[in-house]
DNA sequence: ACTTGACACCTAGGGTTTCTATGCCTAGCA
DNA sequence: TGCTAGGCATAGAAACCCTAGGTGTCAAGT
């Protein structure tokens, strides 16, 4: 998959994937590519810095994971974070219906 | 719609609209809008340079339509434009699959 | 005659997003 | 000890779309 056709789409996708569990970065990116089943390989050069702008934005918040070792800094979502996934859910059904329209 | 979330599907988009019939610039906008029901109010800022691009790669040619007053430029599929929105389309197929699939 | 609005094209510049490439660090295993 | 996987981070480049402006034609209303 070309590179450009997630742009705008990614927020939604890792909203999505913390609403059911918070999660670290590097996880997040080992259950989008699970979900996808292989096709989502995101570099985490792009996924680090979306979660800090999810966070910046208040849409997720984030906690070091402090015990064994290993540092991680976990994920969850906000109640503003809830509210805009249920937003770009609504905003991605509408994408799908217009390009499906118009490309018919 | 934001507007991120057309990045990277706005080509397709086009070439879906020229394979019917061949139009100029300003006919391709109001079919945009025409077929999505109003949802796909592109800027001339967006669209005119996106054929330009397309243009250039191969994907459309152009000529001046001779004639009656109002100069336009009418856009037609090259046979690589015909195979690339081909594979457009599967893309976007795919697309939607994985992010169904990660949003579910 | 003049103005307004639709038609029709164009470009420069900016903002946002994602990727590439790189760096740093820990843990476990051969 | 060295290697691989896990884990976080940033700088810079590349691509895309939009804003904001510009040029000009044509038809209709005042």
């Amino acid at each position: 998959m070309r590179a450009e056709v997630l742009k705008g789409h990614l927020d939604a996708l890792i909203l999505a994937v913390v609403a059911d569990a918070p999660l670290h970065g590097y996880a997040i990116i080992e259950e989008l590519k699970r979900r996808s089943v292989g096709s989502l390989s995101l570099p985490e050069g792009t996924v680090y810095p979306a979660l800090h702008r999810l966070e910046a934005a208040g849409l997720l918040s984030s906690a070091w994971s402090r015990g064994e070792g290993r540092r991680r800094r976990v994920y969850e979502l906000t109640r503003r974070g809830e509210r805009e996934l249920g937003v770009r859910r609504g905003e991605w059904r509408e994408f799908v219906k217009v390009v499906e329209a118009v490309m018919a």
